[in-house]
DNA sequence: CGCATTCTGGACAGCATTGTCAATAACAAG
DNA sequence: CTTGTTATTGACAATGCTGTCCAGAATGCG
């Protein structure tokens, strides 16, 4: 009963997920948003409300799929340690591309803080679905006697979520991948042995 | 032989080095830097040259500062371990406002990326210096048998940055204490078990 | 005291950015 | 086809930001 929109709404926020992964939020214009999105400004303002807006709402798809992705990886390993070592290993392993574009998620933090009521609830969500996935991980791994029993699973679970923030900081400083490899290996030597 | 400085250019420095820390780059304004410094626009970019300029030399003595402070404490302790876990645990019992405000120099990676060579010159060398410290400190700890002896001291260095910037992330997004002081267990019973 | 030199404060130009407005275009239903 | 509704386009006002300029003020030296 109207005239359709020209653009797909989700390829937009795609790309301006993209622009915000790799400039942050402040750096990012509306016309930077704009181009990429291939979009005019009113489009914009229509279908999103606000630059904000649009930060928020890619930031939660960025969140949900690295989550959704992490918790895939952690059920189809072949063992429950052998998949969470696949999940800590991606992030070493990344292309340098990749290593050099960081974590939107671990950039929002830095850039909003936890003042910022919107941005931290986020954040807090992924970090709870990360929580329970590493834990029940973990806490089969220990069954399995795969990982040390003396291993609190949940506080392994808090331990490997700051592992893999430590390691995506590293790689965006330009760690080489031996050394982010190096480090997961420490990593894992102490929750075996 | 000329007019002298109305402001000491130390104390001032300090007050944007504050500003950038809370704010970040991109979100301070040269007002918000001249009204925290407390001088007029030209002494600003008359003594500092740029927004870049005060913003790369406030990292820098942010930086050096913060590598002082860790690597004195590793001197200090009453056993190279000790030592150490007293480093990471200063990160998990900060005070709340502490833990908020984060590290500058992540910020300033997730800003810059590693893209930006002198942003990158300046973590790089932070993190050397780092890292040196951490692994004399492990040497040591490995020979005094605190530490099990099948850690590689360069690679336990690796590792104790890594657990530091993860630290640091989960304390500004919010993390609590207690939940901090879990993962640096965890991190401690693999390195001496 | 006079002078050279440097600092200070206010003003300003140029530009970027954000969000809005109004006119036009496209579509679907009746 | 007409009409109501929504999308698009380009323009625009208001504001903020950066870096510079200039006139005046303060200081130490001769």
């Amino acid at each position: 009963m109207a005239r359709p929109r020209a653009f797909d709404r989700d390829v937009a926020l795609g790309a301006a997920l993209d622009v915000f992964w790799r400039n942050g939020y402040e750096a990012t214009s509306t016309d930077d948003l704009r181009y990429a999105m291939g979009i005019g400004r009113q489009s914009l303002y229509d279908t999103f409300g606000d630059k904000r807006r649009v930060y928020l709402e890619a930031l939660e798809r960025y969140q949900t799929r690295s989550v959704d992705a992490v918790v895939a990886q952690l059920r189809a390993g072949p063992s429950p340690l052998a998949a969470i070592r696949s999940v800590v290993s991606a992030y070493a392993s990344a292309s340098a591309e990749e290593r050099a574009l960081g974590c939107l998620g671990v950039s929002a933090i830095c850039e909003f803080g936890s003042a910022d009521k919107a941005v931290a609830a986020l954040g807090a969500a992924a970090a709870a679905r990360l929580q329970d996935a590493f834990e029940t991980a973990l806490r089969e791994a220990v069954r399995a006697g795969e990982v040390r029993p003396s291993l609190d699973p949940h506080a392994g679970a808090l331990f490997l979520q700051s592992l893999l923030l430590g390691l995506k900081i590293s790689a965006k400083a330009g760690t080489s991948p031996q050394n982010l490899r190096d480090v997961a290996n420490v990593a894992f030597e102490g929750l075996t042995s």
